[in-house]
DNA sequence: AAATTATCGTAACATATGTTACGAAAGTAA
DNA sequence: TTACTTTCGTAACATATGTTACGATAATTT
């Protein structure tokens, strides 16, 4: 199902403008104007957005079935703060400001769909704030584990350095503290999983 | 203004419910289902959530011209996960989910100032994440105040322990990493201020 | 003004974490 | 299989940060 259409998308033509991109392909770039929001239907877009501090910037990757500039639209200031790039062949639908509030005013399925889809979001990202939080290592890794592991007490993940940077944490210092942990008997660990005991 | 309506509250009568709380009255409690989104009209409710790992309490405090329970009410899992309690007398406007979604859907100005309103709560939390994720305090220092002083290269704040907490460092830590960024003539500092030089 | 309380700066010390480098293990491709 | 690349664990070292305590200063109350 989409995430904020129940019904096929044919049926809101009127409202959305899709294109496709080739990879590579720049879909906007920083300083432009956020006229619509984007609703990526297939594919990858990366977006990298200029940091404050230096000039670095920091990398987002929007992937199928999810939305981008949902926040910046409704912002006082909504100007992208970086560009937009196709890591592939990707498929967006455009929704322009006015068409969109047309949509959530219209049709409830779709307003809900977008408050569902907006509280996610927001969920995710005090959960993250919560684990960044926490006072050393030990403790953030323990927090993800209650809060994330299954029902067998575990978690998975495509590689530790994905874990250590969403972490916010150097790679060898994950690696130290999980054997350390492993040591007193808390958890137990292979290459993608973590287990609480 | 009011940040959600643009008319006087007495227009919305009908899809509203105000109350009035004491001091220390309990708006909500823990495990209770959240039917309602609560818009605090005047006074201070103190929000303690339990956190995960040990039995403590995180708290949040709402104040007056703000909402709570916007995220929650759209979850998939709307039962408070801690309990709201009164700081000084209160008066609370609460609005049912299915009122909330008429109102939303029947008022454009409803839907783009709540829509305004969950932006700019985004904004402050990644804002805050991105603080976090700096990688000591000296850059967590420099980060804050890039994004948040004023023309005059100055942010204002209530007391360097509150400071310290935003930042979730100790206040000795922040005091000593302060001193040294004045010795180096980075910046000058009060007991309520930091000026960029 | 005096007394009391809250906030803050400072220092000494302990320690957790960052940094760097290297070899082992696993994964991938030829 | 072999060669190559990526991921990972480990260790040694440097350092930033946490911890604790105490006096000074500012703010508040009496």
């Amino acid at each position: 199902m989409h995430i904020l259409f129940n019904n096929s998308l044919s049926n809101y033509q009127r409202y959305l403008v899709i294109k496709t991109y080739k990879k590579d392909d720049i879909v906007f770039n920083e300083g432009d104007e956020c006229k619509t929001i984007g609703l990526v239907l297939s594919g990858a877009l990366q977006i990298s957005t200029l940091t404050i501090l230096e000039n670095e910037y920091s990398i987002n990757t929007i992937l199928e079935n999810d939305i981008f500039a949902s926040t910046l639209l409704f912002s006082s200031n909504p100007f992208y703060l970086g560009y937009g790039k196709c890591l592939k062949e990707t498929k967006i639908a455009f929704i322009t400001k006015d068409n969109f509030i047309k949509l959530l005013q219209e049709d409830k399925n779709i307003l809900l769909n977008y408050l569902g889809f907006l509280a996610n979001k927001r969920l995710l990202v005090q959960e993250r704030l919560k684990i960044l939080c926490q006072k050393n290592i030990k403790e953030k890794i323990l927090f993800l584990l209650k809060s994330k592991m299954n029902k067998k007490n575990t978690i998975y993940f495509s590689s530790k350095e994905k874990l250590a940077l969403y972490l916010n944490i150097p790679r060898p210092s994950l690696s130290r503290e999980l054997a350390k942990m492993k040591d007193e008997g808390i958890i137990d660990f292979g290459r993608n999983f973590i287990t609480l005991i």
